[in-house]
DNA sequence: CGCCCGTGGTAAAACGATTTACGAACTAGC
DNA sequence: GCTAGTTCGTAAATCGTTTTACCACGGGCG
């Protein structure tokens, strides 16, 4: 190689801080004492920095620099599923509280599956994130065989509240539930089917628990109507078929989750029955497409922007102070009282 | 400091490359030459560094690595708005790609504000990212002042198509207006409603003038009825009903927008109107909540599939070879005759 | 005048991986 | 037996930034 210095031969690549600091006539570490301003530096040269990385359209290496300071500024968020408006809501929430905080957010999706989702925080970790946001695929979160061992900071958010061994920030699940009920309930409703998809998860096991506590606290204990629906909108329309055939048919369904709301609806139409006159239904999250539909839905919602900004401050906390004790944050939810429940007829 | 090699205080820090050489009883670049393999290494040697490796758990730095090797192997994706399905089910078969194919992508939004969009890219190019897949917040994407003048390879999707300085990917808008329009006339209808946000974007442009094209092809060059509903679901039911209060009412409206789709659901309820047997609508993408609404839309949907392969493969194509003519694709699009458009009864 | 201290600049050492250049050991061919 | 060629290992350079260590220069003070 003939020059001290040789470019790749295209010339593209981006100017460097040495590149700077050429142009402006001082050394690198001047030039990168103006840029972040640890150290005072006179102030003709660092009008001549400024100007310079300027001039070049100088940008900050990224790698360069956390690799040398030994953090990214960058928070890892594993959700399950982006088309899930719930999760795509948390994350556009954590997309701004991490803009504000100089943040960036590196965002991976894990189709529920915790296999892959073992690979996409591994590939996080090796992108050395400063702390990792997760709505887990399993409540046992980081128990399979090849998971690994040391992991950076790490909130769980939704999924697997109550985690032995990390922060878990969720909603109030078993307040869902209640609330839910209770609302029909005193409507007057007794034959109230419960749809849940399964109880493979603890926030799904909260909200039937939920909902077993407002019909025992009303002396309905007896009454319970739990309808698995299992996971896909299909499964649980057939459910609510299946329960609309025994002899006596529920005058309501709380649905617990937002597939099951889906479900319902679809088996309501293909029932032939009248929403809300001849069933009542408390729907589970909100949606902008309910305010098309007909009945307007009364729903449990979750607060997305509640959940977000505290697991986002649970998350900087627990970086700050890592030895610190685990925190269990319950997030309240919202009841919204519209048209699809009504007072029992009969 | 007394020791030859200091650790952090807490002991934490994840272990290099050099703590596996050492263990292994090899030297730092025979470690890496078995985990990347590019050259052999006696099976020996190779073995103990699996073991050393699997043992303290490394995990190799990606700063580092991409520093030295001069690529990231990530994708930075702009998209205008998350919580949008459209652009979280880009956002997942992109993702998927990238998984494919050894890739990771990060994921921005930018509220569509081209100011935001900026910034949102001066970070990914600050990460460096190998390559930029925009779905832009203005068709003239790259013009504004303070712009980045060099970007990484960059392809422009959804929006902003045919632009001058970057490959595009999208979808045949002028026939999505075409054949929803078509469509409407091939039932009967002869005052039809075209309802779009405003014309301050080329893909919205062509979608009117498909419809325009299909009207004039009919001999209805002089029926056009263009509603201009402005940007929100609640400004698109107020140009509706307004258009309802004209002396001639529509028979049909084609909605060119997802959200001007329930702005004129909303409308035609306000209005007491029955659909399909009062009013048609073909309605703008599809979406799982419509399973469940009644009656079920007929659309015009976009393939997001094939809208995020070809994007991803045409970015592909162009980091390989910078300096490759432009290009322009256009995908079909998909019509779904489903219940909402019928034919005109009078 | 001599000393100390604050200011601001530079050179060089990190950070952790990859890759180049070089050399040792061994094999093969004549 | 000698040379050329292959294989495989190591040391050191490199990527671009930050940070440490050191030095030069002035000003204030005794």
């Amino acid at each position: 190689m003939g020059g001290k210095r040789r470019k790749p031969p295209a010339g593209r690549s981006s100017p460097t801080i040495r590149d700077v600091a050429r142009r402006a006539g001082v050394s690198p570490g001047t030039v990168s004492n103006v840029l972040i301003g640890v150290r005072g530096v006179r102030s003709d040269s660092r009008l001549s920095v400024m100007k310079a990385a300027e001039a070049l359209g100088y940008k900050s290496n990224h790698m360069a620099s956390s690799l040398r300071r030994g953090h990214t500024r960058t928070i890892g968020v594993v959700v399950p599923d982006l088309s899930n408006e719930f999760f795509s809501g948390l994350v556009m929430h954590w997309e701004a509280q991490a803009a504000k905080a100089g943040y960036e957010i590196l965002v991976v999706s894990s189709g529920d599956n915790p296999d892959i989702e073992s690979r996409r925080i591994q590939s996080l970790i090796a992108r050395r994130v400063d702390g990792l946001l997760i709505a887990a695929a399993r409540d046992d979160f980081g128990a399979a065989p090849g998971f690994p061992v040391t992991l950076p900071p790490a909130v769980l958010v939704d999924r697997a509240s109550g985690h032995k061994r990390f922060d878990t920030v969720s909603s109030d699940n078993v307040a869902a539930g209640y609330e839910g009920t209770s609302h029909l309930i005193k409507l007057g409703h007794r034959d109230i089917a419960c749809l849940t998809s399964d109880d493979s998860h603890i926030h799904l096991r909260d909200r039937v628990q939920g909902y077993r506590k407002a019909l025992k606290e009303n002396g309905f204990a007896g009454r319970e109507r739990l309808v698995i629906g299992g996971r896909s909108v299909d499964a649980c329309r057939v459910a609510i078929e299946r329960e609309f055939r025994l002899p006596t048919r529920p005058t309501a369904i709380f649905a617990t989750t937002f597939f099951s709301t889906l479900g319902a609806i679809k088996a309501i139409h293909a029932l032939n029955i009248a929403l809300p006159k001849d069933i009542s239904l408390v729907a589970f999250e909100h949606s902008e497409w309910m305010t098309v539909f007909q009945p307007y839905l009364t729903a449990v919602a979750q607060r997305r922007d509640e959940l977000a900004a505290n697991s986002w401050s649970v998350l900087i906390d627990r970086i700050a102070s890592p030895h610190a004790t685990f925190r269990r944050l319950k997030i309240p939810i919202t009841l919204s009282i519209r048209e699809s429940a009504q007072p029992v007829s009969d």
